[in-house]
RNA sequence: GGCCCCGUCGUCUAGUGGCCUAGGACGCCGCCCUCUCAAGGCGGAAACGGCAGUUCGAAUCUGCUCGGGGCUGCCA
């Protein structure tokens, strides 16, 4: 969801300004890396609408161009081979937190003669490449969200940029290909800041041109405000629109989440969203995720988008829940009269499964059986209803049952439910009158004659 | 611990010294509408973290403090 968001600014900035959107896959963690993972960032863009110009370029594959830039750091002395193994790294740190100082690399290897280095290798070490961070001195850049960014470098140890087996580390991946790329505009999570410095400095020391600008967001936390991880259930982009979230409304919610427009409009489409969207109405504290307003935002767009699209949306969801073969006229009218109610497309569909399930499968929800058993006179008002089906108009106008229920002096509104219950086999769903019309007049009486055949015949009428 | 970022209703936000007895949206509560549930309409409760300072005047500026978050990795 946050890399998702973060996707969303770059490429409404680069669609606001007429910019080049460029995908880069920054997989140079070969070990954790994983295909599926790979594969999935392209596919869930489109599914998003978020077309890209350039790209996917993976860094996995561009090892060399990382390891060249590396050499020649190497080589302008800005870099330096590092042999601690990681045990003596441990130890050290250990070491500087009991004594009080802080933990980081404390240069053990910054000034090994050649004579030194080659010992260490011949011993058998691993050899990493550190960067020679500067030892005073500040580091500062203009982030076009939060402005001056300055930190010294003191607080900031060498770090590694190529790993003991011969892979570089992102800091010079992003810095190399920033510069190949002709990167402008960066705009991540704000828990990349304090790397920026890092990133901006590698730069600086392989080619002393323009940076590019720096736009950190703020990031998304969980909805009790703690970090957004797995335990949070559905996080996943691709469990949300399994869930019937349509990408119009994660779009929209998503821009919505550190973002706002001038006027305050909510409900906006992509190209809205594009026209008003820039850097400077970003906001800059971390927003918390609220499920229930991306459930309102959701709905706001299932009412929105035209009939036929809904159908198209809510199709794979009808076939995985209804089998290939479901009746395309029941379902498109089925849409119509659940599209005004809608929250997600997987309830949509759920709601209206009485009108696809086979008859003899067709089933009341215990709790709203139950409900229906209690009503008072429910047996003469099943019977009334059942009068009236038999011999009414079959259109909405026909089917309407007010009249008939208000022959027996009860309140539509009271007991309607259990016609619900009879009918659709819970007591809240799709609106009653339409509904019968679609299931047929066979179907109908069939069940409300077995729900009356089920209450017993104590009440039954003569 | 050190460094960095941030701090307006429960949540997302508007607000850049007087237009603020702080506006909108989601959620919540109530009423209306109503064939159920929703949707819709109307109304309501609900916030400037705290303390100093600057100023005629501070949500807006400054300092301190408290709180939240991030980084501190041979992850990104």
């Amino acid at each position: 969801m946050g890399s998702a968001r973060t996707a969303l600014f770059n490429w409404l900035y680069a669609r606001h300004h007429g910019a080049v959107f460029a995908l880069r896959i920054e997989d140079t963690d070969r070990a954790r890396s994983r295909d599926e993972w790979v594969q999935g960032i392209p596919a869930i863009l489109e599914w998003l609408g978020l077309d890209w110009d350039e790209g996917p370029l993976l860094q996995s594959e561009r090892t060399d161009a990382y390891l060249a830039a590396a050499a020649l750091l190497l080589d302008r002395g800005a870099a330096y081979e590092c042999y601690c193994t990681s045990e003596e790294l441990d130890a050290r740190n250990e070491g500087a937190r009991a004594a009080g100082r802080p933990p980081g690399y404390d240069g053990h290897c910054r000034d090994l003669t050649a004579e030194q280095r080659a010992a260490l290798s011949a011993e058998g070490r691993p050899r990493t490449i550190r960067f020679r961070t500067p030892d005073e001195g500040v580091s500062r850049f203009d982030d076009a969200i939060r402005g001056e960014v300055a930190v010294e470098w003191s607080s900031i140890p060498d770090f590694v940029i190529v790993r003991s087996d011969g892979n570089p580390i992102f800091f010079l991946a992003n810095a190399v290909d920033d510069l190949a790329m002709g990167i402008t505009h960066v705009i991540r999570g704000e828990d990349l800041l304090d790397s920026t410095h890092r990133v901006l400095a590698l730069r600086t020391a392989i080619d002393d041109g323009e940076p590019p600008v720096y736009a950190h967001l703020p990031l998304i936390l969980a909805a009790d405000r703690s970090k957004l991880s797995k335990r949070h259930g559905a996080i996943a982009l691709e469990e949300f629109r399994d869930a019937g979230y349509l990408s119009e409304a994660i779009c929209n919610y998503l821009a919505l989440l550190g973002w706002a427009p001038d006027d305050g409009r909510e409900v906006m489409d992509i190209a809205e969203i594009v026209a008003a969207f820039d850097l400077d109405g970003v906001t800059h504290a971390a927003a918390a995720f609220d499920h229930k307003k991306l459930d309102w935002v959701n709905g706001e767009w299932i009412r929105r988008i035209p009939l036929e699209t809904l159908e198209a949306r809510a199709q794979p969801f009808a076939e995985a829940a209804f089998g290939p073969g479901f009746d395309r006229g029941t379902f498109r009218e089925a849409l119509r009269i659940g599209q005004e109610r809608a929250i997600t497309l997987v309830s949509l569909v759920e709601q209206m499964d009485f009108l696809f399930v086979d008859e003899a499968a067709f089933e009341i929800e215990p709790a709203s059986w139950e409900k229906l058993a209690a009503t008072e006179g429910v047996g003469a008002i099943l019977d009334a209803v059942a009068a009236h089906l038999e011999q009414c108009e079959w259109t909405p106008a026909g089917t309407d049952l007010r009249p008939a229920l208000e022959a027996l002096s009860v309140k539509p509104g009271k007991v309607m439910h259990a016609v619900y219950s009879a009918v659709e086999g819970r007591r809240a769903g799709l609106p009653l009158f339409e509904s019968i019309v679609l299931l047929g007049r066979d179907r109908v009486l069939a069940r409300i004659s077995a729900a009356r055949s089920r209450l017993g015949g104590a009440t039954a009428r003569t």
